[in-house]
DNA sequence: GGCCGAACGTA
DNA sequence: GTACGTTCGGCCC
């Protein structure tokens, strides 16, 4: 490699409108309008005349925008919106820029869904890595955003130096030029471009802010965020007031504008070399659209770029790849195998510098913490991996050894000292960390007093993208194991296998260290390979809107709710255990001197002998299982029909049983001592529909629909001074429906806060009384879980067919209702998932089985899944903007501890809650805006008290 | 010790 | 009829 590579990136499309506007009017013999494609045409000659020049091309391509659409309408769907349609006499020449490239023989790369931008953006990173020169051919100030040096070029290469090259008035943009249009540095242009805007493209900016403001801004706060977040503290101000309001706009506006440099590289950029331009086809193009002049110049041999007419094999190869662009397939990124061997143990200070230093010139790295246990808020740190790439990763060992006390402890740096070192770089805003479910390693890491961000997290990712997506024998989990198995092919060393289970386990720390470091820097390099694979995915496949709007920013908010946790009452507790073992044994005993002998009564299998064999009440075996159905339709059945007292003191007994056991036992358990306060933890991944769900307890399912179990309620309070404050949707997935569905009664009753079962009452049995509103409200649910005669059935005590009546009636007076399923389905089928709101997928791969109850299933779900999805990304859009809001409103003490779908808990000081409440309110009320405008207003009801049963 | 189904708590 | 998690008994290895 004895020359610098020089990569020439052309903005074609850029190019064509610019070239339209200067050059007159032309034609071609054909009467084709060509005046655009002949200022291109002259571009391409001129650029590959400077082949072997100082500072010409050694590699070339033109880059287009494939079509209108990109990631960016996801994130805004007015982005270009206002754009204008292109002139007539432009139009036909559009296709016209692909056929003078191929004429040249040029590479001409597209991609569904990305912008020319972002493709250029990609190619000079990798190339400038290389230590390749970059030009990009444009005169787009969005691109003056990549101009400068490469930071991190990969090992072994200088840097590579970017800069553009505006043909239309022969001049070459650097960093000085830069500074001198925008009045800051390249990489700020971005925030510039967030704060003014562009009409152009429609990104909104802050109304009211223009070039000069916006840089003013920036220098003298050095980013956008830092102006942002100093706009409360201004003084009053109109500038002051638009900053404020337009918070929202600029943050989303900065997104817009960003450019995706990792896209993955439809064609290799060895693939791009330059060779002399053949003489065919070019001749012929020429010739064709009467450009004949240069025609001249390419048979006189005189200047022209066609020193020789042998068409490389390699280029006619490209030629063909770009004259067929295979949609947005791409070859995936080559990474080599797994290697356990390649990882380093990082035992000296001065080894882990070297390692914080590479992360910082990587700008990302993928971490993984090794622990003492799976329970964030009670784990010690063992020790961190880092990834930096395939098989470059590192272990750092923090807590090995120790547990016997005369064993030599392994060689190991201090653990406050490493991690003093490793602060910097885990808060460092310029470096992106990668985790396999990061909420973890958060949570272990701020209770060391760090901060981690900001981060990616490949099992969200991996969720954003694949939900509900398995197949037969294939799982659809996001965990990493499965996740590597399933991308790579290779099965990452099991934590059992090196850690043992059950009895045998060792702590984490006992683990060799070379065993140690084998299994946890492999997981740190298979989450740095899976951002690589799965992170490009996002964009490719319409799922950035949903990933860095909703999922990604919920992952600290959701580690601090958990590190918050809520205090239990344990005394309470203690004393309702106490109550419900006393009168489990009173039942105990009459249920045996009923039954005329002891038995399990907890046992589903020895109930139904005692009842159905022994004391002969009338019941039917059941399923593959051959048991009898002893569950609570029955009994009650049994209890009503053949007044079987027995019954109803079963139902007690399962009733008291299991809210001692699952509640007011396990509760207790659940105290952590260290804070005496109950910490559960929540799966951002846990529910296909996108909602969260809560273990290790689960706190979305405490009790409140019966007296006796509401109880347990009381046992959750506030500390002393403050209370706790729940704030619920009102019939949110109701009114989503009544939306999505476009169901205009539905929309005016909400609208008028008027009762909607009466309403649905009103429209189906044109009257209300108790019967006919509760049978309303039965439907009405049936609609939102995917409605099926049978079903309806059952929850009306009708018979199918008088279900199906009554399904047939609400779709007769809600035809809304008919086209959302019906419209739905047909999605699901055709496209393979369904879609909320917001962009979330979930995937139905069973939706066309052959298998009846399957494929009726997966419909039903299917039905459900936009809505129950839409209404788990306004919650989650609510929980990533309460904490700001609140903060906002000098509300920094209210903490939020608990989500259940639609309701969220807080807990803050009582003299705070009317103040807190208007905010929670608002930021709940509008969390559908500014992306979506429901026909319907979102009713939140408020109450505190405390206890939590007490806020209801 | 580990896994599965039945049962039942929530939205 | 949707979406979850936990407990228990019963059974397997």
């Amino acid at each position: 490699m004895a020359d610098k590579q020089h990569l020439y990136l052309v903005d074609g499309s850029s190019y064509i409108f610019r070239a339209y506007h200067r050059l007159p009017p032309l034609t071609n013999p054909q009467g084709t309008p060509v005046g655009a494609v002949y200022g291109y045409t002259t571009m391409l000659w001129k650029l590959a005349d400077d082949l072997h020049k100082a500072d010409g091309p050694t590699h070339l391509a033109v880059i287009l925008d494939a079509s209108g659409v990109s990631f960016r309408n996801e994130i805004y769907d007015q982005y270009k919106a206002n754009r204008p349609e292109p002139p007539e006499d432009l139009k036909p020449q559009f296709p016209l820029i692909r056929d003078a490239t191929r004429a040249f023989s040029l590479p001409c790369i597209e991609e569904e869904g990305l912008e020319a931008d972002d493709l250029i953006a990609s190619y000079a990173r990798a190339a400038a890595k290389r230590g390749w020169d970059v030009t990009i051919v444009s005169g787009d100030k969005d691109l003056m955003q990549l101009v400068g040096e490469e930071v991190e070029p990969d090992d072994g290469f200088a840097p590579g130096k970017v800069d553009m090259l505006d043909t239309m008035k022969n001049q070459r943009i650097g960093i000085p030029e830069v500074i001198e249009k925008f009045g800051v540095p390249p990489e700020k242009v971005g925030d510039v471009l967030a704060l003014m805007g562009d009409s152009v493209d429609n990104v909104p900016g802050i109304f009211g802010i223009g070039p000069k403001t916006a840089t003013k801004l920036i220098q003298e706060h050095g980013s956008l965020q830092a102006a942002l977040d100093a706009a409360p503290d201004m003084k009053k101000s109109k500038l002051k007031e638009r900053l404020l309001e337009g918070r929202e706009m600029a943050e989303l506006s900065r997104v817009l504008v960003q450019l995706k440099e990792d896209c993955a590289l439809p064609m290799q950029l060895d693939d791009l070399k330059l060779d002399a331009v053949p003489k065919e086809p070019l001749a012929e193009f020429l010739a064709h659209h009467g450009f004949t002049s240069l025609l001249k110049r390419l048979d006189g041999g005189t200047g022209s770029p066609a020193r020789k007419t042998d068409l490389h094999p390699a280029k006619q190869d490209n030629q063909a790849r770009a004259a067929a662009p295979e949609g947005s397939r791409q070859a995936l990124p080559e990474m080599p195998p797994v290697d356990c061997s390649a990882y380093e143990c990082v035992q000296s200070m001065e080894r882990l510098e070297h390692w914080i230093a590479r992360a910082f010139a990587a700008r990302k790295v993928a971490l993984d913490t090794e622990t003492s246990s799976l329970d964030a808020l009670q784990a010690s740190l063992t020790g961190i991996s880092l990834a930096l790439g395939p098989n470059d990763a590192c272990y750092i060992p923090l807590g090995h050894g120790g547990t016997d006390m005369f064993a030599e402890k392994p060689e190991q740096i201090g653990r406050d000292a490493a991690l003093a070192a490793l602060k910097p770089l885990l808060e460092s805003d310029a470096v992106l960390k990668i985790g396999q479910n990061i909420k973890y390693d958060l949570n272990v890491l701020a209770r060391h007093g760090i901060a981690v961000a900001p981060v990616d997290d490949t099992m969200i990712i991996s969720f954003a993208l694949d939900a509900g997506r398995s197949m037969d024998g294939i799982g659809g989990g996001h965990g990493m194991d499965e996740l590597c198995q399933r991308h790579f092919g290779h099965t990452p060393i099991a934590f059992k296998d090196v850690c043992g289970t059950g009895k045998k386990a060792i702590p984490f720390g006992e683990v060799p260290l070379d065993r140690a470091t084998e299994y946890a820097a492999e997981d740190a390099d298979v989450t740095w390979r899976l951002h690589r694979l799965l992170h490009p995915r996002l964009a490719h496949e319409g799922s950035t809107r949903i990933y860095e709007r909703v999922d990604r920013p919920l992952i600290p908010v959701v580690a601090e709710m958990e590190r918050n946790g809520i205090r239990v009452d344990r005394a309470a507790l203690a004393r309702l255990s106490e109550e419900f073992a006393t009168r489990i044994g009173e039942i105990e005993a009459e249920v045996h001197e009923i039954a005329g002998q002891e038995f399990t009564i907890g046992s589903p299998k020895q109930l139904g002998e005692i009842l159905f064999d022994k004391m002969g009440y009338k019941g039917g075996r059941k399923g593959k299982s051959g048991q009898y159905s002893t569950d609570q339709a029955m009994l009650e059945k049994l209890a009503a029909q053949d007044d079987a007292p027995i019954a109803q003191k079963v139902l007690d007994w399962r009733q008291l049983s299991k809210l001692k056991s699952t509640y007011t036992d396990a509760l207790q358990a659940a105290i952590n001592p260290e804070t005496g306060r109950v910490h559960t933890s929540y799966s951002l991944v846990g529910a296909q529909t996108g909602r969260l769900s809560s273990t290790d307890p689960n706190l979305q399912n405490i009790p409140i629909r019966t007296e006796i179990g509401r109880q347990i309620r009381t046992a959750f309070v506030p500390e002393a001074g403050n209370v706790l404050l729940a704030a619920d949707y009102s019939q949110i997935e109701l009114r989503l429906a009544a939306h999505m569905a476009d169901v205009p009664p539905l929309k005016e009753a909400f609208a008028r806060g008027e009762d909607i079962h009466a309403r649905t009452a009103e429209e189906l049995f044109g009257h209300v009384d108790r019967d006919t509103r509760a049978r309303a409200k039965t439907i009405n649910f049936a609609i939102l879980y995917g409605i099926s005669r049978w079903g309806l059935a059952t929850r009306l005590g009708t018979e199918p067919d008088e279900a199906q009546a009554m399904i047939d009636r609400y779709f007769e007076r809600f035809p809304g209702i008919q086209r959302y399923i019906v419209a739905t389905l047909e999605g699901v089928r055709e496209r393979g998932y369904s879609q909320t709101l917001f962009g979330r997928k979930t995937w139905f791969p069973r939706i066309s089985s052959k298998n009846q109850a399957e494929r009726q299933g997966s419909e039903r779900a299917a039905i459900n899944a936009p809505i129950q999805g839409t209404s788990a990304d306004i919650i989650k859009r609510a929980m990533v903007r309460m904490l700001p809001a609140l903060q906002d409103a000098g509300l920094g003490n209210v903490k939020m501890l608990l989500q259940v779908h639609d309701e969220l808990v807080f807990e803050l000081p009582e003299s705070e809650v009317e103040a807190a409440s208007k905010v929670i309110e608002k930021v709940m009320g509008e969390a559908a805006l500014p992306a979506i405008s429901l026909d319907v207003p979102l009713a939140v009801e408020i109450g505190h008290g405390t206890s939590w049963d007490a806020a209801h």
